[in-house]
DNA sequence: TGTACATCAGTGAACGCGCGTTCACTGATGTAC
DNA sequence: TGTACATCAGTGAACGCGCGTTCACTGATGTAC
């Protein structure tokens, strides 16, 4: 089926990406790796960039729907960002291609990219942390920058296991980075 | 002068990787932001390639050695590390574009180079924090795991005023960052 | 049942383009006599 | 002083290549009568 091909067509094309790192790939490449010839991809993407376009929007928002539901479930700021944390913990084992697609676009020409009203992981964090300040739940700090600190204990730690710095698999750290981004959080 | 020239080409080059991405510039951009044609670039780099790995290289090198050097002062772990991260973000300030440049091509083909024999920043790193868990200063844990988190404390707020959600120096957040790794080295 | 036709995923060949790179050449500057 | 020559940073034109993309075509499958 046509919606078949073209999910295959995605997940062939963001392990190359992954793999290969997204400018080293060409659409022979992917075509290959789908067992297709160049040109036939034209039949479900507009375009290369659509393709990688679709890929990193639909991640991210992907990412941020699920962060959003994540920190909806009742509980104060604590248990919000450790759900967070946990969950985006799990995200990366369950679906280490997307999540490692993600943070190898994050340094990209596609920074810029609008996800049309989609949520952002990274303002959405902020915006969480934000309200806990306001609400008192957290000491008066810069939330911006315990947002970058929370969002540096998970991505760095994805980026050692990425490059083999660290064996395991991130719910193995899970505990760690939850607890770490506490002591950030609510240390005085 | 020759030498005068090839490091003009340096500059030139990493800013323009820094603004575009490495693979989005090509040699005739690099030679016309230093001011001459794309074939002289020639007369002062075999390739491009080797251009690229020369900035890579050195500049790792560089943050290698200094890095080093920081840790080799007198003083106990927790002095050494608020050294560390505060060098890390003087370095970012005095020469931004040549950080800012490390950082993207930290996720690259570049990744697997090995720069001859020099110190690689990250390695260092975790090997301090290694000898520190080892001569009982630090708790027993994982010390890569506990690298990577210090690591993304500093990566994070600086790709954060990369892209423009912090505003400011890192300078200005080196206290709260040294803070941070500080808290999360010795928190038991 | 056989025949004619519609559908549609997929392909071979070709396109124009920008890339990294080569090479014979230029033209300014310094030096020897 | 003028002339001949060496040096060397820099250039114009051209190369082969792989890229994204287009397009007329193929060939299997399903449907109508």
């Amino acid at each position: 089926m046509a919606a078949d091909t073209r999910q295959r067509i995605k997940n062939e094309a963001m392990a190359l990406f992954v793999a290969r790192g997204v400018d080293a790939v060409s659409v022979r490449d992917i075509a290959a790796a789908v067992g297709m010839k160049a040109p036939n991809l034209y039949a479900h993407f507009r375009s290369r960039d659509e393709l990688v376009h679709e890929l990193f929007a639909e991640g991210y928002a992907a990412y941020g729907a699920m962060l959003t539901q994540a920190a909806a479930e009742a509980g104060d700021f604590a248990a919000k960002l450790d759900r967070m944390i946990r969950l985006a913990c799990r995200l990366h084992d369950e679906d280490t291609v997307r999540f490692r697609f993600l943070l190898i676009t994050q340094h990209g020409s596609l920074s810029g990219i609008d996800a049309a009203g989609e949520v952002n992981p990274m303002d959405f964090l902020q915006r969480s942390v934000q309200a806990a300040i306001d609400a008192g739940e957290l000491p008066h700090r810069n939330a911006a920058l315990l947002t970058a600190m929370i969002v540096g204990l998970v991505v760095q730690t994805a980026t050692f296991l990425f490059y083999g710095r660290l064996r395991g698999s991130m719910q193995d750290f899970a505990d760690a980075i939850a607890e770490a981004a506490s002591a950030l959080a609510f240390r005085p």
